[in-house]
DNA sequence: TATTGGTTCTGAACCGTTACCGTCAGGCCA
DNA sequence: TGGCCTGACGGTAACGGTTCAGAACCAATA
């Protein structure tokens, strides 16, 4: 039943008339005391029913948790619905794994500001993945006194840092379509703040925007077809607050109503461009001849439909914020890794029909 | 730079005149002091860089850890890629998420028995998901004076129980075979122990196998198969240790060889399904004219082929555990949670082909 | 005036362990 | 015989908080 504590360190030493140091010897330096001794404190151990030094206290005092935390603000069950962070999370748990490391997942309620949990987790450091850069759980672990690695983040002042580059990721979708001739695009984007905004967005809001990843990739699509003649300002871009396929279904067709003529729709992610691909196939829009869709990230299933995306090594990103944060002691290590990533050729991209073909067919 | 710990609850009161107990209060029960005070604290702190009371120090005074422990013997990795897994645990993070309580994956080592990483985890409670009965890891976490879940395995004594009746919801599939006609079958499991055995399986390890829900579920079809006037012991059950649609594959494989006079095949998981699936195209054999096959779980991608199978509630068997777990403190609650499972009639079973129809074709 | 009650703060005990250093006995060597 | 070393164990002091029973003070009530 184990009902209460009925032993402890202290009363295993009485017991065994010997002293605490002794029995503490017993479980974790064995060279410590004779093999005979040894023999009775653990076997006097399992007779009173001592289950060994407590993990909190003996955590206190070596001042190691033998965790790491993890913080994404979304609900927690966020993160096993969404392939990308879930290879993210998959990379961060194998590396804890191989240093004997838990992964304490830092529950967070993204209504409330409920700072608390963070002050709360005994762990020796933190992972944040992918938080708005005015997330006040950010700041609850930035002023924890342990080592931090945040990803998918702009730079916090001695801080580490995982990530890729996502001005020059997103640039590569950008110049394939405006080398295959597409100039009238628009976006589909993730949210790019605390605030739910499901519509269009702002020059404004774009450029403010909290999530570093979805503004660095609008930014970079603004600099590549503001390049190549585009009128930045024209460009529509649908913000969605959910990440689902849902989501890219629904910005899809508000999108496709403001503006029927765009050749091109970018997403700033798979899921959103698979969802975007359902809404072209139910405005029997062909993909890619009537409608070209790109996507971000390059998940398993975005690799089936033979989506034209950026892939980038997700489950190596969690790896490495995994061992950045372990590897905390070594001296003069990388403070920051930068990923790379790949442009992937699929089969929902092609030349914008002429407006010829529009009227009269291919 | 968050360099050393420069601050303690204690240094702040001294620097503050204050005792101990009134900055301690500052914290926790504003209601205590008065709010001039109470500033007066919080802004010393903010200078000092006291980043708030020591989460460990605290959770050894209030014996609370604000975390639920998790143990899978698999690799940690392994729960991100099976999507029953997943679903469990995102069904215990949400039960967790809503009261406040953090998710401490434990890492384990299957090969070396890393017992010590059980012991070192500071958290108020254990889930155990499917380890095997003879599991020293589990062994170790039963012997923590701390309340338990266990989920998909067998009752232990005084400790709270989360699943499904394993033997009632394979028995559907099995009537539904017999039903249809099916009397010469196949079986493909996963590992029944930790030892691997990557081929048949004797009546003897099918019945000391270590884990609970293969064995229940063998069992279970043994059991119906006898009484519809199947010899069991002729009944082929194929064991693999990996979990993937690959060795549905080469199990199927090995089955088909060893017999091609099979007229289904019953699969312990969807996983194993789908990959028999794979291997039936790879032969030319029609599924479910030419041979039926089941599943078990009810995954999405199992709903997404059609696959027969049972459906299981994974994410309430998650959520249940949780809450089980975190509920432990009220009286007289259930302390056993048996969850339901439905029969899904999809498209890959059929009645078997007749010898003539064998030679002729349909 | 004495009592009551409420607010604000303090003192001391306690949570269970490990780090650090000291002690002591016995053996070895010169 | 004396000095030194080694193995085995003990004592003390943290580690950084929370809690509970009161003390001190002041205003209000009987």
């Amino acid at each position: 039943m184990h009902a209460r504590r009925p032993a402890t360190l202290a009363s295993l030493a009485a017991e065994l008339g010997v002293s605490r140091t002794t029995v503490s010897n017993a479980y974790n330096r064995p060279d410590q005391l004779s093999p005979e001794l040894r023999r009775r404190v653990l076997e006097t151990a399992k007779r009173l029913g001592y289950p060994g030094p407590d993990p909190v206290a003996r955590s206190l005092r070596t001042r190691k948790a033998g965790a790491v935390g993890l913080l994404l603000t979304e609900n927690l069950s966020y993160a096993f619905r969404d392939p990308a962070a879930l290879a993210f999370l998959e990379g961060l748990a194998l590396a804890c794994e191989s240093a004997g490391q838990g992964l304490h997942l830092v529950p967070v309620n993204p209504q409330r500001e409920d700072i608390a949990n963070v002050h709360r987790a005994g762990v020796d450091g933190f992972v944040v993945y992918s938080v708005p850069d005015d997330d006040p759980h950010l700041a609850a672990v930035l002023s924890r006194p342990v080592p931090t690695v945040v990803c998918d983040q702009p730079r916090v002042e001695g801080v580490d840092r995982v990530g890729i580059d996502d001005h020059a990721a997103i640039t590569k979708i950008a110049k394939r379509l405006i080398s295959l001739g597409h100039r009238r695009i628009g976006v589909l984007c993730m949210r790019l703040g605390r605030d739910r905004n499901d519509s269009f967005v702002s020059l404004d809001r774009q450029r403010s925007a909290h999530f570093h990843v979805q503004r660095t990739r609008l930014a970079g699509l603004a600099d590549t077809f503001t390049a190549a003649g585009v009128n930045w300002a024209d460009v529509r871009v649908v913000e969605r607050f959910d990440h689902s396929q849902a989501s890219g279904e629904s910005a899809a067709a508000q999108l496709l109503d403001a503006d029927p003529g765009v050749t091109a729709i970018i997403c700033t992610s798979d899921i959103l461009a698979l969802g975007a691909m359902t809404e072209a196939k139910r405005r029997n829009l062909r993909v890619p001849q009537d409608l070209t869709i790109t996507g971000f990230d390059g998940i398993t299933e975005a690799r089936r439909v033979g989506l034209t995306t950026v892939r980038q090594p997700v489950l190596e990103k969690g790896k490495a914020a995994g061992k950045l944060l372990l590897g905390a002691a070594e001296a003069n290590r990388q403070r920051e890794i930068t990923l790379e990533t790949e442009l992937v050729d699929g089969t929902t991209s092609a030349p914008p029909r002429t407006a010829e073909e529009r009227w009269f067919g291919p």
